[in-house]
RNA sequence: GCGGGUGUAGUUCAGUGGUAGAACACCAGCUUCCCAAGCUGGAUAUGAGGGUUCGAUUCCCUUCACCCGCUCCA
């Protein structure tokens, strides 16, 4: 009980944090705001960029054997049939009558029966379960629909509207006072074309992933690609969730950064074993605690049914344990739908064997904005002791590297920071403040993550040293004011 | 979408069927030689729409948003 108030009250502070400072307002907020919709304001900007910046480095350009593109939101509808998300991106959902739970129609156990002959059977996870008896009588029915068997001809005696609910039903209450079952699609459509009624249909894509595999040939022909090779993607995509929330951990509108590893089939077990531990150590080196965070492999049930084998780096977020990136083996499922629907070939040379391949791939798939929220939730903290909220952000992606100040505003002091100041912009984030107090302004900056302060002060006129006040530890050196702009780069360490 | 909770300033909260208040934050000035000091002055709010009423921020309805749960995933 008292845990789950302090989870609230946490993430209750980091919004109020966020908007306080500049990182993340509510989408609309002057229209009554968007449901889950979010804007990144001047701070969280800067750290977005700063975080895709270090994957697209860390992935892409710091590897020989990865490269970026930047596919188009908007694709040919046949994408997604290829793909699978037109047939199987939707959740049927059905709801309890009586304690009003939603859950999905296929994982609760649902037995029924014929009033006039023997018939009885059951569906479970999407299969029904009859005795030998009766097997053929099921040919033509459809598993995964559920909803259908509730007042429907009977298929072995053919009695009409015969089929009842035996016993069911709700995994919570156990009611068998369900409503029909609900199909929800995920994708967004839009018209493609300015004229409703003459334009096509399309879909915005729900994953970059897409975007990738149906430039393979592109891409593959353009590097001279030789397998192994990753192609990296950062870029928006779009679910209609049934539900969203927690701030900005699941929203409709979502930024992804997605790398597809493509591979020899027969090397998939060394390749996955590698990204799982690339991707979570990158996660330690951009300033997220380990403790907070684990790897987690799915059971065989939670697999996508073309996946192999699926791990997620999941991160203890104040509202508990959740997914941030997913590394899986997707053998070579996407390129061979592609090649399916497109006619197209989509294979590389393989000069060890003198064949064709269609490669295997490995995939690398993180959410920035989850990311966001990891790096905010995990550099939150209260010094009681200085009575102070800080971000201990990393360095490297602090939205502000260094604060300058004069630390009062005479003695040709603020021309002096001032002067500093734009030295150091040229070269990194700055911020010019004078004014309030210096403890102030020094606190100011601790809630907007900046790492490091740099203060002008009456030893500044006597020798021409600067303050330079560390963020996290307060310790404070002093610095020639000609050296400041080589101190910080060696400090951020890029 | 369903159930529960909540909407008052930038933030966190008071309060009232009859002029809406505080703290912190913010802005200007003074003061100030290193960590939210002080003084003076200032700007800023009842989520939106409708109803009842002489009068609604308060009561009622609708709607929107946020939080928690169900569910799902990046």
């Amino acid at each position: 009980m008292t845990k789950k108030i302090q989870r609230n009250e946490i993430m209750d502070k980091i919004m109020s944090l966020s908007k306080r400072r500049g990182f993340i307002f509510q989408s609309s907020e002057i229209y009554g705001g968007m449901n889950s919709c979010w804007d990144y304001g001047p701070l969280g900007v800067e750290l977005k960029r700063n975080l895709k910046n270090t994957w697209w480095r860390d992935v892409i350009t710091s590897r020989s054997n990865v490269v970026g593109m930047d596919a188009g939101i908007l694709m040919h509808p046949k994408v997604w049939i290829a793909s699978g998300h037109v047939e199987n991106f939707h959740d049927p959902l059905v709801d309890c009558l009586d304690c009003k739970t939603r859950f999905r129609e296929d994982k609760a156990p649902h037995k029924f029966k014929c009033t006039k002959c023997k018939l009885k059977f059951r569906v479970e996870g999407g299969k029904i379960i009859t005795n030998k008896k009766f097997e053929e009588a099921f040919d033509d029915l459809n598993a995964s629909e559920v909803g259908v068997y509730f007042n429907s001809d009977c298929p072995n005696c053919k009695t009409e509207s015969s089929i009842v609910l035996d016993k069911i039903g709700c995994p919570n209450c156990g009611s068998p006072n369900l409503s029909a079952p609900k199909q929800f699609n995920l994708m967004f459509k839009t018209h493609y074309g300015p004229s409703e009624d003459s334009a096509s249909e399309i879909y915005l894509r729900p994953e970059t992933a897409q975007g990738i595999f149906v430039n393979f040939n592109n891409v593959a022909n353009s590097m001279r690609g030789k397998l192994p090779f990753g192609i990296g993607q950062i870029g928006k995509a779009f679910r209609n969730e049934i539900t969203t929330g927690n701030f900005i951990f699941r929203s409709r509108e979502f930024e992804q950064m997605e790398m597809e590893f493509f591979i020899k089939d027969e090397e998939n077990a060394k390749w996955y074993d590698y990204w799982i531990n690339e991707r979570f150590e990158w996660y330690k080196k951009i300033g997220i605690k380990e403790e907070n965070l684990r790897l987690r492999k799915h059971e065989n049930d939670e697999l996508a049914h073309y996946a192999r084998a699926c791990t997620d780096v999941e991160y203890k977020f104040p509202f508990g344990w959740s997914e941030l990136e997913g590394i899986a083996d997707r053998r070579n499922y996407d390129l061979e739908q592609h090649i399916k629907e497109s006619g197209k070939k989509l294979s590389v040379f393989d000069n060890d064997t003198d064949q064709h391949i269609v490669p295997s791939v490995i995939e690398t798939s993180a959410g920035v904005d989850r990311t966001m929220l990891t790096i905010l939730s995990d550099a939150y903290w209260e010094d009681q002791a200085n009575n102070r909220v800080v971000l201990s952000l990393s360095p490297e992606i602090a939205p502000i590297k260094v604060a300058v100040f004069p630390l009062v505003n005479r003695d040709n002091m603020p021309e002096i920071a001032e002067k500093i100041y734009d030295d150091i912009s040229k070269n990194m984030a700055a911020f010019y403040d004078k004014a309030g107090s210096i403890g102030r302004r020094y606190r100011r900056q601790d809630e907007a993550g900046t790492p490091f302060a740099l203060t002008v002060d009456s030893q500044t006129l006597e020798d021409g040293t600067v303050t330079l006040r560390e963020r996290d530890s307060l310790e404070q050196t002093r610095v020639a004011k000609d050296k400041v702009v080589a101190v910080l780069i060696e400090k951020i360490g890029k």
